[in-house]
DNA sequence: CTGAACTTTCAAAATTTTTTGAAATTATTT
DNA sequence: AAATAATTTCAAAAAATTTTGAAAGTTCAG
């Protein structure tokens, strides 16, 4: 397999895995030609490179800013905008887990609060049950959060040390 | 609020949750509904209480059966099936955790693997370079893996108890 | 300022995913 | 074995999502 092989696959593999995540294809391959590539790269370079029109590299780009694992990078005196994926993958999951933590967990944990606020006769067994299903998609959403807000103040070589060693 | 309400509400939020982590906005609604029903549901009550057609209710049922998170019921002496949904939120959280491992993780970790059986020039700095990064990215899935692997044989009590006390 | 280089936007088109519903299949009762 | 009831399948339709590309906007050198 040639470098260039290896790094289609990735990108295909990663394209896939982003899919069933609820990310997009076209926005995890850009995530991951930009992981591969040893330099920053323009619009045009990754149009060409996936075969996508220029809007929507502007998009996938900006999105992938958003996420915070992608950034811009100006070179002087060149006009064009380059791009460079954070390749540091412990930083990388860190802020995705942090993003989906407040674009996600946060607002499901609200939903559920309101939703408890239910005002009606806890006789009911029905009621009963309701609010204490309720109860426990809250308690496993919050601990889930706070596990999570512990794991993202974590320092990167505490993980790669000793994650697993913890749960022996 | 009433109970039934609340029970919509749950509903349209399970929904919307689903979609951000690549579950159909239909399963995810299924799986809420049967999640806050007291009793197991037929094929026609699903249809009936969101509103949608036989073989969409079927195949979501079968789905979610795959995942283990529903099962089937059969009452003595009626000739319909009826599905009842897991009520035990770590149950189905470590479900779902077990089978996105097995769906998403597991092939991921085996297209890295491939990917870096890349037989080129150690000495070219961009193979040098996209060595590492893939090596990056599996040892994180390896590592992702492992402790995912450690949680799910787990006990209930344990996450409920302690979990977030072991990162403080 | 002006105009060229580059970026962003967004309505329409293409694609992908989901849903429908009727026919085929399977299971159960008489 | 025939009739009845329920489930499954799957091609076509509908809906949702993604992509395109050209026009509008922005930036900046001269």
């Amino acid at each position: 397999m040639t470098l260039d092989e290896a790094k289609q696959h990735l990108i295909q593999a990663w394209g896939t895995l982003g899919s069933s995540w609820g990310v997009s294809r076209t926005m995890a391959q850009v995530h991951a030609l930009l992981l591969v590539s040893p330099v920053p790269m323009t619009t045009e370079d990754i149009m060409e490179a996936l075969q996508i029109s220029r809007g929507n590299v502007n998009m996938n780009v900006r999105d992938l800013m958003d996420w915070g694992i992608v950034r811009k990078v100006l070179k002087p005196g060149e006009r064009k905008e380059f791009f460079e994926a954070e390749k540091d993958v412990w930083k990388v999951g860190m802020q995705v887990a942090k993003e989906r933590k407040k674009r996600e967990l946060e607002p499901i944990i609200r939903a559920l609060e309101q939703v408890s606020t239910i005002e009606a006769d806890i006789t009911d067994p029905d009621v009963k049950q309701f609010a204490e299903t309720v109860e426990n998609l809250k308690k496993f959403a919050v601990n889930a959060d706070r596990t999570l807000e512990t794991i993202i103040k974590t320092d990167e070589n505490w993980f790669w040390g000793s994650f697993f060693k913890l749960f022996k």
